[in-house]
DNA sequence: GCGCACTACGTACGCTGTACGTAACTAGGA
DNA sequence: TCCTAGTTACGTACAGCGTACGTAGTGCGC
């Protein structure tokens, strides 16, 4: 093989195999789905080139010849959960359209903790990426509004998707490693955060703690979010 | 000392000394600043224990009798960065404020793009979180809402900060310790773009490419999501 | 049928986080 | 005042990481 890339590369825009040589033992895909596997099992941490290559069955240095560099690996695990967005026939009405492809998104990370994490450091535009994208944009046709404006609410319905979801699933990654439990770490932080409520320091903070009885629903918070979202965007209602 | 915590632990409940045993040799704070100083030059991957030790002039271990794990030297960048958040006196103008607190995130970002990496692993509720949250607040006194609507609001924002930011940084990030420029990597994945949406596969999207020409003013962009977001939440306009 | 592009993969290097053990130091209690 | 227990400091060591490089074998295109 002799060398690898000294220019910048993009992995999408890689054949997937060229007619010389041995067939290739392996795909993309079926890569992607070890990964995804292993993940989802032990956390992204638990992702390595050799712990990949094990569950394919092949040697470590083998899986370089299918992706250059190991964040090329991150892409393809995100090309791949983007695979499960279902790409339904919009039904004309583009807000309730664009909260199921939202929720779907949510549900998607909850099912793949790691996805948050691997967010930021993605090139994005993967295939399923772009699929996603386009059905966005076939959603939102009823609305009226410049493409450019379709395009800015898609990256901010996104946007709130990530964070509120990642907060909330963060500590699942985090603590899989760990020899306590994800309640114990949550309820040991909520002690340290009321102790310093309780200092007076954040007299407003406090007043805003007091006031929610009871914990919070996250989902009816990130739903509420979500409707504020699409309200600004809504023709109808300025 | 003899082995490190089994239970779950908040680096900011530790108290920074204890009166037994020599003087500690360091501060939190110096140590933070160390690592965001490595940060800054050579990006979050050179922030290692031994490279941060280095940089205080200590043995790699001895970096361990402040800072538990690495994670917790994570929080204390983050806190770091946000003491550079200013505390202005609110003005009455909630939406004014809120936007200058967004501009200002989205400044330090800048400064630090190592941050939103950072943003979707770390616990939040460090002090200078907590002092930044409780601004917020004040900033939006004037704002008729129950509290629960306010923090709300608050997160929505920094969500959208966050994601705008990081996807337009994240590639300085990424090119740091590459053979290549930043630019010719957005070139590269530019030209990938353009192939594929040049095969007609995703129409809708080709169509709204057509629609812009010239380059994308980030910034504009970013500022219209935060007043779309503001006006969703603005009484005065509902 | 030759050659070359390709797959496969073992070895090795420099790096990581950090467990553990030991030596030096100093504040608090007797 | 001295003793001791809790602390700091830090060297060594280990398991694991990404991946450069070299070699051996395979099969398509000329």
């Amino acid at each position: 093989m002799a060398g690898r890339a000294a220019v910048p590369e993009v992995i999408w825009a890689r054949p997937e195999r060229t007619g010389r040589g041995p067939k290739p033992a392996f795909t993309r895909a079926g890569i992607a789905a070890a990964a995804v596997r292993i993940a989802d099992a032990e956390g992204l941490d638990g992702v390595s080139m050799r712990h990949v290559a094990a569950e394919l069955g092949c040697g470590t240095m083998s899986l370089y010849n299918y992706v250059p560099r190991k964040e090329d690996l991150y892409e393809l695990m995100v090309d791949a959960v983007g695979a499960e967005h279902e790409m339904f026939e919009p039904t004309g009405d583009w807000r309730a359209d664009m909260l199921r492809n939202a929720e779907e998104t949510r549900a998607i990370m909850y099912r793949h903790t790691w996805v948050p994490r691997l967010m930021s450091g993605v090139y994005g535009f993967s295939p399923n990426t772009l699929r996603y994208l386009e059905h966005c944009l076939a959603c939102l046709e009823p609305l009226d509004a410049p493409a450019g404006t379709k395009t800015e609410l898609i990256a901010l319905l996104n946007g709130i998707v990530t964070t509120y979801t990642a907060n909330d699933i963060a500590t699942v990654e985090r603590t899989r490693s760990m020899p306590w439990s994800e309640e114990e770490e949550n309820a040991v932080r909520m002690a340290y955060l009321g102790s310093q409520v309780a200092t007076g320091a954040y007299p407003r903070l406090a007043a805003a703690f007091m006031e929610q009885s009871g914990p919070v629903d996250l989902d009816a918070v990130f739903k509420r979010a979500l409707e504020r979202v699409l309200d600004a965007y809504d023709p109808d209602l300025r």
